[in-house]
DNA sequence: CTAAAATCCTGGTGGC
DNA sequence: TGCCACCAGGATTTTA
């Protein structure tokens, strides 16, 4: 569930507690999110100072002295808390990574898809993400060159990290609502009016999340209220916000996919 | 090439 | 109340 609103969101909230922190040690509880080998990670970590943090795509990226990067990718359920040493500890804290200051950087993640990379080089883990949607470079031109030779129906693509990093279910949702886009159509019948509406749409929903600090659901991630301005994603059944006929929702790609079919074509 | 299905996982939910 | 089948979903892998 965290896209790329909720991780800049949780990448911001941590610069304070974790920028020119140092890592002393780290516990493993889950050895199976750890895609570094196990010792690697126990080995190399302690004594590397924290110089960056910041986001790519839905990774959160840590810049370590000595030419070492670490990358966290939350998944379905992950979420990152900063918490005393003596704090207890929670069940579903998979990993700790231990700070000079007596504090943790604590990963917990209750269904185990999150993953912990310690590497030389981002590219080996972030190479191959599509662009960064809210970056200046990422202009129309540049969207609209990436629809160049693609086929098959929109909602797929947009949610590929290889063709544009962050996207989610929820925000494809929000997005091909907001361009008044089915997102069943096949892409190569899109013209460039409506890839205009489409790239508007993706930044607009993507900051307005941002703004909003995020989506929360359950205990994953907490504090955001992007919840409560959802315009169609897990709203079946209700009206939509533009004509009020009720919202419908579709398996599209195997993804659940809300849509007002009155306003999206 | 696209696309669908299976996989990894657990917590929450709805049905009976 | 208790049990269980099923669903949610990001990304990868497998199969068609």
């Amino acid at each position: 569930m965290p896209e790329l609103p909720e991780v800049e969101t949780v990448v911001r909230g941590l610069q304070g507690p974790l920028l020119q922190r140092t890592f002393t040690a780290v516990d493993i509880y889950w050895p199976n999110a750890i895609v570094t080998p196990m010792d690697e990670l126990k080995t190399k970590l302690p004594g590397r100072k924290i110089r960056q943090l910041n986001r790519r795509g839905k990774y959160l990226r840590f810049t370590l002295s000595g030419d070492l990067f670490l990358l966290l990718h939350l998944k379905m359920s992950g979420s990152l808390l900063v918490e005393p040493d003596d704090e207890p500890i929670h069940p579903h804290v998979r990993t700790i990574f231990h700070l000079d200051n007596g504090h943790a950087l604590r990963f917990k993640d209750p269904r185990k898809f999150g993953r912990v990379y310690l590497v030389e080089d981002p590219a080996e883990v972030t190479g191959k993400l599509g662009p960064e949607p809210l970056n200046p470079d990422f202009t129309f031109e540049t969207f609209k060159k990436l629809f160049a030779r693609r086929k098959g129906r929109l909602k797929p693509l947009l949610l590929n990290q290889e063709f544009i990093a962050g996207l989610g279910n929820i925000y494809v949702d929000e997005s091909c609502f907001r361009a008044r886009i089915d997102p069943r159509r096949p892409v190569d019948t899109l013209s460039t009016r409506a890839l205009k509406r489409l790239y508007l749409a993706i930044q607009e929903s993507l900051r307005y999340g941002i703004m909003l600090k995020g989506a929360s659901f359950d205990e994953v991630y907490r504090g955001g209220q992007y919840q409560n301005h959802f315009l169609v994603y897990g709203r079946t059944g209700k009206p939509c916000p533009t004509c009020q006929h009720p919202v419908q929702r579709f398996i599209v790609g195997g993804r659940s996919t809300h849509i007002c079919v009155r306003c999206q074509k």
